[in-house]
Formats: C-alpha cells, sequence, structure tokens
RNA sequence: GGUGCUAUCGUCUAGUGGCCUAGGACAACGGCCUCUCACGCCGUAAACCCCGGUUCGAGUCCGGGUAGCACUACCA
C-alpha cells in the first residue's frame, strides 16, 4: 500500500530553536520534497510551563529565512504566521477537546486508567524506593483507578481532585520498532512505566498521547525525529497498538544527535557562547530569562550556506560532492545514508561554506548586505557602483560579509598611521624620494588615463589586466633600477596604512587620481625617513 | 544503577567480504603564483577502539569487552 508521503516538524515553543532541529527540519523537508509529499508544521505546546512567548514566531521565521518551506500547518509568510491545511488546529493547545475523546476510549478500552497519586507522594516514592517505576508491578500499590473502587474515584474527580491518565503497559513483552535508519531495535515493556497520558491540572495531554493522536489524525506517513526519542518508539508503538491504528502507524527513522565540537555530549546553547559561534539560526531574545542568543543570520551566514553545512553533518551525497543547492539536496537525499552516530559540530566547516557561497553571490547582492557594517563604521556611504566594486576586490578573502569592513577600510578612510611592521620591511631609506618622483608622474596622467586598462595575453597565454599607470610607472622604474617591489611597497603603504590589501592600480582606480596624490604627499610628510 | 543506540584521519565522512597500498572534504603543514596580504592551484602528514571467532580472505559478518552518547518527569 503507497501511502502519500506526509511528514512533520513539531518543534516546542520553549525558546529559540536549536541547530539540531533545524537539521530535523530539513531533513523532514527534503525527504518530503523528494517523494513529492506534504511538510507540515505542528506546535506541541501542551507544557504550559515551558511556554516562551516570541518562540514560535521565531520557529517559523527561522524556517521561513533558510527555505524551508511548510505545505500544511503554520507557518510564516510576509512576517505573519498563517495557518493551512484541512487537520487544524496546528497548535495543540488548541486540541483539547480532540483529544478528550482518545483519552476516553483508552479509559474505556482497559489501555489506561486514573491516578491521583500527586508529584509529592511519586517523589517521595522515588527517594524511599531505588529505581521505583510506575508500572506493572508497582501500580498496585499506588492511588489510582485499579486499587479503588470505581464510586471513589468517581467522588474525588467531582471534588476536583486533580488526576493523570497513565497508559497501563502490559509487562513482559518484546516490542519491536522498525527504524529506516537503525534498523530493527527491540525493548521488553518491562522497562517502559505507565507513562502520563494526560493531566487534568490544565486539561492537556501529554507529548506522547498528543503526539501519537495527532500524527494519526494528520495522516503523517513519516516520523523523522531527534535519537533521543528512540527510547520512547517502542511506548508509541504500543500507543498505536492500543488505538487500533497499527496499520497506519507511521514509519520512524531516528536521526543522529549533533554532538560539542570539543569533548563529549548534546550540543547545547552554552557551548555556542562558549566557543564563540551560533548554536541558533536567528538571534534569540528571550522574554522570559533575558538571555540574548547569537544567531547564523545576525552573523553574517547566508541561509544556503548554514543549509549546505547542516546538510552535510549526518548525512553524505551519492558522490563526493560537497557543495549542494537545496534542489541538489531534494535529488540526492536519501534515510538510507544518513549516519548512526553523532556528528560533533565542526564550525570551520561552516565558515568555509560560507565562504563559497560568499563567492556566488553577485557583488551588487554583497554591497547591499554590507551597507549595515558600513553605517555601523560610521560611513554614510551611498555610492553602491562605488561598494560593489571594493566587495568584489575583496569578497575573495574573507568567510562573513562583517568581516570586508577590515579589508576595505582604507577607502573610506586614509590612513592615519602606518603599520609599524609594515614599514620595518617594506619602507626604505630612499623610499620618499621614489615617492616624489612617482608623485610627479602620477601628476601627468590625464583623469582618463588613470581609469584606463586593457586585457593582454601574458607568456603564458593567460588574460591579464594592463593598467594604463603600468604603462607609465613601469618603464621608469626599470629606467632606475629601483625594484618593482620596493617601489610598489611603499606606494601601497602610502594608500593603504599596510602592506596589504588588493592590486595596487584596483585601489588607486578606486581612490580616483586626487585622493592617491593626496595620500602619497601626506605620507611622504608624516612617515618620512624613518 | 537500568535500558537502548553508536564506534574509520583532529573534525565531517566514503566503505554493504577480495576493487583498501583505506578515498573525499574542512582544519594543519609545505610549495607555486605574486608589488603586499589574501584567494587560487599543487603537494605532505593524518584513521579502521580492543580481544576472540567465521572465512582461502574482515574496516566490512558474529561474539565478548571497552568507550561515548541518549533515555530513565504530571518536559518535549
Amino acid at each position: 500500500m503507497e501511502r502519500r508521503v506526509r511528514v512533520r516538524f513539531a518543534p516546542s515553543p520553549t525558546g529559540a530553536l536549536h541547530i539540531g532541529g533545524v537539521r530535523t527540519a530539513l531533513y523532514n523537508y527534503l525527504f518530503a520534497r523528494q517523494h513529492g509529499g506534504d511538510m507540515l508544521l505542528r506546535i506541541e505546546d501542551t507544557d504550559s510551563t515551558r511556554f516562551v512567548p516570541g518562540a514560535e514566531e521565531y520557529i517559523l521565521e527561522a524556517l521561513d529565512w533558510l527555505g524551508i518551506g511548510i505545505d500544511e500547518g503554520l507557518r510564516m509568510r510576509d512576517g505573519k504566521i498563517e495557518a493551512v491545511g484541512e487537520h487544524g488546529p496546528y497548535r495543540q493547545s488548541e486540541r483539547r477537546e480532540i483529544y478528550h475523546q482518545y483519552v476516553k476510549q483508552l479509559l474505556d478500552s482497559g489501555h489506561a486508567y486514573i491516578a491521583f497519586d500527586t508529584p509529592e507522594e511519586l517523589e517521595a516514592k522515588r527517594t524511599a524506593i531505588p529505581n521505583f517505576q510506575y508500572d506493572a508491578r508497582t501500580r498496585m500499590e499506588m492511588r489510582n483507578s485499579l486499587t479503588m473502587q470505581a464510586e471513589e474515584v468517581q467522588a474525588l474527580i467531582e471534588k476536583g481532585e486533580k488526576y493523570v491518565v497513565r497508559f497501563k503497559v502490559e509487562p513482559n513483552e518484546d516490542v519491536h520498532v522498525h527504524d529506516l535508519i537503525r534498523g530493527e531495535v527491540v525493548i521488553n515493556s518491562n522497562i517502559l512505566d505507565d507513562k502520563v497520558l494526560y493531566k487534568s491540572a490544565d486539561d492537556l495531554p501529554t507529548y506522547h498521547l498528543a503526539n501519537i493522536v495527532d500524527d494519526h489524525l494528520m495522516e503523517i506517513s513519516h516520523v523523522i525525529r531527534g535519537e533521543e526519542w528512540l527510547p520512547s518508539a517502542p511506548l508509541h508503538v504500543l500507543l498505536y497498538r492500543a488505538f487500533g491504528w497499527q496499520d497506519t502507524m507511521p514509519q520512524f527513522a531516528h536521526l543522529p544527535l549533533l554532538l560539542k565540537p570539543d569533548g563529549n555530549g548534546k550540543l547545547s546553547k552554552r557551548d555556542g557562547d562558549r566557543l564563540g559561534f551560533p548554536v541558533f539560526p536567528l538571534e534569540f531574545h528571550n522574554q522570559k530569562d533575558g538571555t540574548v542568543s547569537s544567531g547564523y543570520r545576525e552573523c553574517g551566514y547566508l541561509p544556503e550556506a548554514v543549509i549546505n553545512f547542516l546538510a552535510l553533518l549526518g548525512w553524505h551525497g551519492s558522490g563526493d560532492q560537497e557543495m549542494y543547492t537545496m534542489d541538489d539536496l531534494i535529488k540526492d537525499f536519501s534515510l538510507d545514508r544518513v549516519s548512526k552516530s553523532g556528528a560533533k559540530f565542526d564550525f570551520e566547516k561552516g565558515k568555509w561554506f560560507n565562504h563559497q557561497y560568499l563567492q556566488l553571490r553577485s557583488n551588487e547582492e554583497l554591497a547591499e548586505m554590507f551597507r549595515p557594517t558600513l553605517l555601523a563604521h560610521g560611513i554614510d556611504c551611498l555610492d553602491m557602483d562605488m561598494i560593489a566594486k571594493v566587495v568584489g576586490l575583496t569578497k575573495d578573502r574573507v568567510n562573513f560579509i562583517p568581516e570586508l569592513w577590515d579589508q576595505v577600510n582604507f577607502f573610506f578612510v586614509a590612513p592615519t598611521e602606518y603599520d609599524e611592521k609594515s614599514l620595518k620591511k617594506r619602507w626604505k631609506e630612499d623610499s620618499p624620494k621614489h615617492m616624489s618622483e612617482l608623485l610627479a608622474i602620477l601628476e601627468g596622467v590625464s583623469e582618463e588615463e588613470w581609469h584606463s586598462c586593457r586585457e593582454e595575453k601574458n607568456e603564458n597565454g593567460e588574460t591579464v589586466i594592463r593598467w594604463h599607470l603600468d604603462d607609465v610607472v613601469m618603464p621608469w622604474i626599470a629606467e632606475k633600477e629601483y625594484g618593482v617591489g620596493i617601489v610598489m611597497n611603499a606606494f601601497r603603504i602610502c594608500l593603504v596604512g599596510a602592506a596589504r590589501g588588493p592590486h595596487i592600480w584596483n585601489i588607486t582606480d578606486v581612490l580616483g587620481k586626487q585622493e592617491t596624490i593626496d595620500r602619497v604627499q601626506t605620507a611622504i610628510t608624516r612617515i618620512g625617513n624613518l
């Protein structure tokens, strides 16, 4: 029986969306797209105490930024949340009535029972009895509908006593879970406890019940989620069975975890702060605890780089390809090639990916994205052609857009001091004399000639740019036998303030004749003879 | 403690019994290019957790160790 592929990403609005969650969402999306199926987004907000305002918006905005499209459920459109689809509502807190009937079904069929034990009583049990577990061995010693008269239970409920509904796990049964990534996993039901399915205190189900009911009602065909859910998968299988839904039970795929880059353990928010890289897609201001978490977007990452980087953390393609567009990923993705073991988060590779994708963007786009950084440094330059030009000259040496500032600042601000190391190595005794002579030559160049250049073939047959300024400066250096390196490096120091930057004629081209001459004059007087 | 999952270069990984003298990528290192710093290109170094077994042959299959991780809530 071929079912339509329907997958879901079902986060809890308890804070910023963790990068591991982003990857889970991505794999779900790729799987859905590849099979021409649907990608759903459902909010699992059954724990009212952990709700964080703004988290839902954050999650949807993050997916939108990354290009992980949602076909059904909740999604962000033009900055607004919208709900689409016939299986709503898509927030579990809005589905209370739906869950009621299913809780009742389990109660009526004897698969569940009502328990009155308070959290304090349970806590006392757990401290008194080592490894205490609410299960077949202990349930008959507790305060529940299995040990009390029906009238008594009814009376307690009517009195308003808080209770929970627990799933009655039958003991000593090997439960088989077929996992698409790990194969057959078998767990004995003895190690499962009678999980709480519903709590009367807030009239909400817990994750396990809501999850199964919703996945069933929403006709989910594949559950692709993190490995932390593997231990509870047998419980979910038992739940499907108790409802009589085993024939349409989704297939499971448990993804390996994302681990800390150093040491061991699951990647956490603290690791990002500690090691200085974001673990969240977007910057998040947590209104509940007042913390601010940095995000990939704000750090200058391109969404396509984040996607590519994340896709390859725990999955590899059919060949040796490293660069993948979203479309490439959709074509090549396969759960067969998802790793079984956890992947340490390799931030360095993320940088490399961003570098690659930066080179692919047009100079105009990058200039636009670079504007805020310029503004932050007090440069209110509106000459976008000029910005695009300097960005084009320097983008291949940065990983992130904000880093561009260190590469291009001298284009906007004349050097006020000169790098000591560069001076020591490149500013010679004769440099002031060289610069004065050079100045005389540059003065004689017309504005038009100043910016002109042509293409030439070098001895290797490669096309190179030959500037007009080469034609006037190089013969002079050759005639005087000054040495190209000596003159050009001193010249560079005058213009840049250090021995770095793009090709010298690209710099003079952007700076223009007058600014170039001014800078050389300033340098001659300010540096003089060391 | 219990249960489960996992185990190849520093990191992400290829590998499904002979194509493995273990391949690719990031990072590292060296060289080339060059007026500088970069980029780029070329190259070097770098791994099958341990012990048994099966087999003519094991990174690959099996068993046992060991280690790491996850779960063990009226959280998801």
